[in-house]
RNA sequence: UGGGGAUUGGUGUAAUGGUAGCACGACUGACUCUGGAUCAGUUAGUAUAGGUUCGAAUCCUAUAUCCCCAGCCA
């Protein structure tokens, strides 16, 4: 995780500090309020989601930044539900966002908290807003609520009800409070300008009426309070210093500030975590959400991905959910290297999804055992090599790192190799195995095709190669060189294997962008998934535990998925990456 | 035709009036029992037009383009 070592007298010619996380102009801020001892020095912050769905790669951004930005300057940050739309949101939600937060690797100890925890703090201060004439029942249908907002050019009309005594309003939001109107009857509204330009300050909504049950405070309210009223007392309650939300709250900022000067002006100033540093306030910063190409990223697109069963759940190991990177193999170390890597800053940006990937291998590189396996199995008989004899050869499980120490493999007379590595009319680039050529089968011997046997219809069925005895363990003793190395099973030892094979969820870059009448939904990619039943593994995979992430050697790295029968040695693997493929990109480029 | 933001190589992101840098990608080459990894190198950028200044990505003026806002969603 970010260590917090920033050193602020020292690091002139560093772009990053703490952790190798970049330097963004949230930290300039908190830099500049740590010294000049805004907030009494300390730093809080918090990550609000709502739970209404999962936890997706951007929120994975806003958590890194959060409990990054805390982290380096010595600081908390406080995991808070932001659960005010009992119809939206749901405990298992709540459940999953927890999860998934510890899992990239981030402790809120004991700050956790919810909106809800406030709901009473909230009630009585909007009561305290009405007495001050600040807030009034709106007794308009919704519709007329919106039509009298105006529009963007045109300013609004004010609500009939606006001048009502704050005998009366407090009279109707009591008894809004206690159920007494059916929803959507009544509102609570701030009263501000119908005429600003910014829409937000139009008397906003402060309080809806909802008869709907709530996961945390149950029965007990009929109203529940909108986003504005909520969010920025929820942050003054709980003592934040720094808000950090996304780009398009920066129109809501004046109406932030403006609930706070209004109950600091009533003389509201919460109990608060920061000691004795003067009047304390919130403040919002905003920063621009993370963009991945082939993907999208908002929780109602996604909701409709796993409704409508484009993809098997939340944490179908295609979706940019943080479960879903969790099945596909993708380590949380990877993750946060990848949001630290991409910087912070206020413009619209478009991450390309290779740049995740990269990330993904750097870590999987160092840390996943080898194996072989091999998906498209093409029979090899090594005629030299005596019928019924077994060989346990010596494979390295990690030739980055040593400590992983090394495995037997058992070699025999029949092996599978991947049919995409023999041609029987090889171009030039193309090194691997062909009629006559030799290479080297991984960690064991050198071999040579000498026939092509194939079926009726002229499909090649298998391979007739002779092995040289003196290459065992993959080196010639007379210091002949091959261009090739395969990866290989035994046939008769080798373990059967389920193999999902994930593609880009869609054909487009910006699934977005489509032309008039086209949606999203319109460029799903039809081979997102691909699934190998019968693919080899040598037997060795089978001792792998769920989640664990192997690389099958040549091939990419698999996560082993909670589909898998154990029982039955029946494993199940996620593609989670691919190796880097410089023989696709040539075979690509002599393509067109 | 309202208000709020943004614009630096293909993609991200630095440079806060003083040498336009870093990462990813792409391309070379070296090395290699993974066409992986590693190593070395190359490539390519300040939206446009004026202005201020010894000096401008940075300051000023205009223009262009893109994003957000008219939920009793967050």
């Amino acid at each position: 995780m970010n260590a917090p070592d920033h050193n602020p007298s020292n690091n002139e010619t560093t772009p990053t500090s703490g952790g190798g996380r970049l330097a963004n102009f949230i930290d300039e801020v908190v830099e500049q309020d740590l010294s000049s001892h805004k907030h009494g020095g300390k730093i809080v912050t918090r990550f609000p989601p709502e739970p209404n769905g999962y936890l997706h790669i951007g929120h994975a951004k806003s958590i890194c930044l959060n409990f990054g930005t805390a982290l380096k300057h010595h600081g908390v940050c406080h995991l808070r539900m932001d659960d005010t739309n009992p119809t939206k949101e749901e405990q298992h939600y709540i459940d999953m966002i927890q999860r998934d937060v510890r899992w990239l690797g981030f402790d809120w100890s004991e700050h956790e908290y919810h909106a809800s925890d406030y709901f009473d703090a909230l009630y009585d201060w909007a009561t305290k807003l009405i007495e001050a004439g600040r807030a009034y029942v709106c007794d308009l249908p919704p519709e007329e609520v919106s039509k009298s907002r105006g529009t963007l050019t045109t300013p609004g009309r004010e609500s009939p009800f606006r001048g009502r005594t704050a005998q009366e309003n407090l009279d109707l939001f009591t008894r809004m409070r206690n159920g007494e109107f059916p929803d959507g009857s009544r509102t609570l509204r701030a009263k501000i300008d119908m005429a600003a330009p910014n829409l937000n300050l139009r008397d906003p909504v402060m309080y809806r009426i909802l008869h709907a049950k709530h996961p945390r405070t149950g029965d007990k309210w009929a109203i529940y309070p909108m986003y504005d009223w909520a969010h920025g007392q929820s942050d003054w309650i709980e003592g934040v210093t720094h808000s950090i939300c996304t780009l398009e709250f920066e129109d809501h900022k004046p109406l932030y500030e403006w609930y706070i000067d209004q109950l600091q002006a009533i003389g509201v100033q919460p109990q608060r975590a920061i000691s004795k540093a003067g009047p304390y306030r919130p403040r919002q910063y905003e920063f621009a959400r993370l963009n991945l190409t082939y993907t999208v990223m908002s929780k109602r697109k996604l909701l409709e991905l796993v409704r409508d069963k484009h993809v098997h759940g939340w944490d179908d190991p295609r979706m940019p959910t943080i479960s879903g990177m969790r099945r596909r193999g993708y380590p949380p170390s990877a993750i946060r290297g990848f949001c630290d890597g991409i910087g912070v800053a206020r413009r619209e940006n478009t991450l390309d999804i290779s740049r995740l990937q990269f990330h993904v291998r750097e870590e999987l590189n160092k840390t996943a055992p080898r194996r072989m396996a091999v998906l498209d199995p093409l029979r090899v008989v090594i005629t030299n090599y005596p019928e019924g004899q077994t060989d346990e050869l010596d494979a390295v499980n990690n030739p980055e790192n040593p400590a992983a120490g090394s495995r037997k493999v058992p070699f025999a007379r029949e092996l599978f190799i991947e049919r995409e590595d023999f041609m029987e009319d090889p171009p030039r680039k193309f090194f691997r195995l062909a009629p006559g050529r030799e290479v080297r089968l991984r960690y064991a011997y050198f071999i040579t095709c000498q026939e092509v046997v194939k079926d009726a219809s002229g499909g090649i069925q298998q391979l007739n190669c002779t092995y040289d005895p003196a290459t065992r363990g993959g080196d010639a003793p007379d210091g002949r060189k091959v261009k090739a190395t395969l990866h290989w099973v035994s046939a008769e030892h080798a373990l059967d294997a389920e193999v999902r094979l994930y593609d880009h969820l869609f054909t487009k870059e910006d699934p977005e962008d489509q032309p008039e009448g086209k949606t999203y939904l319109d460029v799903l990619n039809p081979d997102s998934l691909k699934v190998v039943t019968h693919a080899k593994t040598e037997p060795s995979a089978a001792n792998t535990s769920v989640g664990e992430v192997l690389q099958f050697e040549r091939l990419g790295y698999f996560a082993l998925d909670p589909d898998s029968d154990t029982a039955a040695k029946k494993p199940v693997f996620n593609r989670t990456v691919t190796l880097k493929d410089t023989w696709a990109k040539v075979q690509a480029k002599a393509g067109d």
